[in-house]
RNA sequence: GCCUCUGUAGCUCAGUUGGUAGAGCAGGGGACUGAAAAUCCCCGUGUCGUUGGUUCGAUUCCGAUCGGAGGCA
């Protein structure tokens, strides 16, 4: 395992990526390790853009299809199992290719242990969210700010998750969470050629996403909102129904609303999901950057850009072994 | 033809007992270490349809006019 270094591609969505990986799983006998919270779920194949049954047999994927709609998964799920998929994968000789846009996930295997050792007790959690819910965020908060004034400095106190995940953790492992942050970032990040694909355009990427919000509408995306929903997997509280493309076809599933409302529904969350990827992946230093205009406009070849992504993973590697 | 309602931010609308206006959505920016496609924070000047009048002052009152909706004929 020594001398096998990762590559992974990342970015906001609708950039390319499945493309980009599937190039590179061919040019460098490699294996694709999706780094995606909702290709997860099985069931759940036209609104998440997995790679279709093509593809996953033409280069073997791991953490896709793992779970029901309904079982609840975390980051600490992630990088337990993308790590085992990612042991597997070397012990054949072949390479892991990170591919996707869950930030978070990608950061959980790059950055040290925390995540399987920092604490975890769902029913802690809830018993402080009900807290909140009884005596105010403010309320939570102060109780965050006496254990840990550090971590409650960092956060807002209206984010109830986050407050109640810092109390969490100090009751559960009896440390703070500003240490377990402290110590997490001293180990330093592994080796992994990192790229991050991007529009330079603003106005592209819009296009972009338009294109694919239209695809999935005529793509079936109606009919399997709709079984989701029959199947109970968009409940509320349910992982599944917190994906973008299910809930924002709701009203037009109920006859509320005509289907293009429901593609504008869809379009806009995913443009604001978009952006959100792009603020979190952005100020990464450990991503080199590709612009992806050229080939949305047809202007410059997919194996072009293959080519600049190759420069660069051939320039991180020789940079990483010495 | 007459009557009623309506015209305010990109969209849907609120409001000002007369002192030039604010929400939601859309949009922009940001945060993020066990729900992350989640969660959270910050950002609102727009000829208040046009045009006259009353007034110290009108988007707000009155008249006319143009556009939209409805009712009676």
């Amino acid at each position: 395992m020594a001398d096998v270094v990762p590559i992974s591609i990342c970015g906001a969505t609708a950039t390319g990526k499945t493309a980009l990986a599937l190039m590179l799983a061919a040019e460098y006998g490699g294996e694709i390790i999706s780094c995606d919270s909702m290709q997860i779920y099985r069931g759940m194949d036209i609104g998440t853009a997995k790679p279709t049954e093509a593809e996953r047999a033409r280069v073997p994927h791991h953490m896709i299809d793992i779970k029901e709609p309904t079982e609840p998964y975390s980051v600490s799920d992630y990088k337990t199992d993308a790590e085992a998929a990612e042991a597997d994968i070397v012990s054949r000789g072949k390479t892991p290719i990170y591919c996707g846009g869950t930030g978070l996930y990608l950061d959980a295997v790059i950055y040290g242990n925390k995540y399987s050792d920092g604490g975890g007790d769902s029913e802690v959690r809830a018993e402080l969210l009900r807290f909140a819910e009884e005596h105010g965020a403010d309320a939570l908060y102060g109780r965050l700010s006496e254990i840990d004034p550090e971590a409650a400095a960092s956060m807002h106190k209206n984010n109830v998750r986050r407050v109640a995940r810092a109390i969490e953790i100090y009751e559960t492992t009896g440390k703070r969470k500003s240490e377990w942050d402290a110590e997490s970032r001293t180990g330093g990040r592994r080796r992994m050629a990192v790229i991050g694909l991007r529009f330079a355009d603003r106005g592209l990427h819009r296009e972009a996403i338009r294109r694919r919000c239209r695809e999935m509408m005529r793509g079936g995306l109606p009919e399997e909102a709709r079984r989701l929903y029959g199947a109970g997997a968009l409940s509320d509280g349910m992982p599944a129904s917190r994906a973008i493309a299910y809930k924002e076809l709701l009203p037009y599933l109920s006859g509320l609303e005509t289907e293009a409302e429901a593609e504008d529904r869809l379009f806009y969350a995913t443009c604001r999901y978009a952006k959100r990827q792009a603020t979190w992946f952005y100020k990464k230093d450990y991503i080199s950057w590709l612009a992806v205009d050229g080939v949305y406009l047809g202007e410059e070849s997919p194996g072009a850009l293959f080519g600049r992504a190759k420069e660069i993973i051939e320039n991180d590697l020789s940079e990483i072994k010495k």
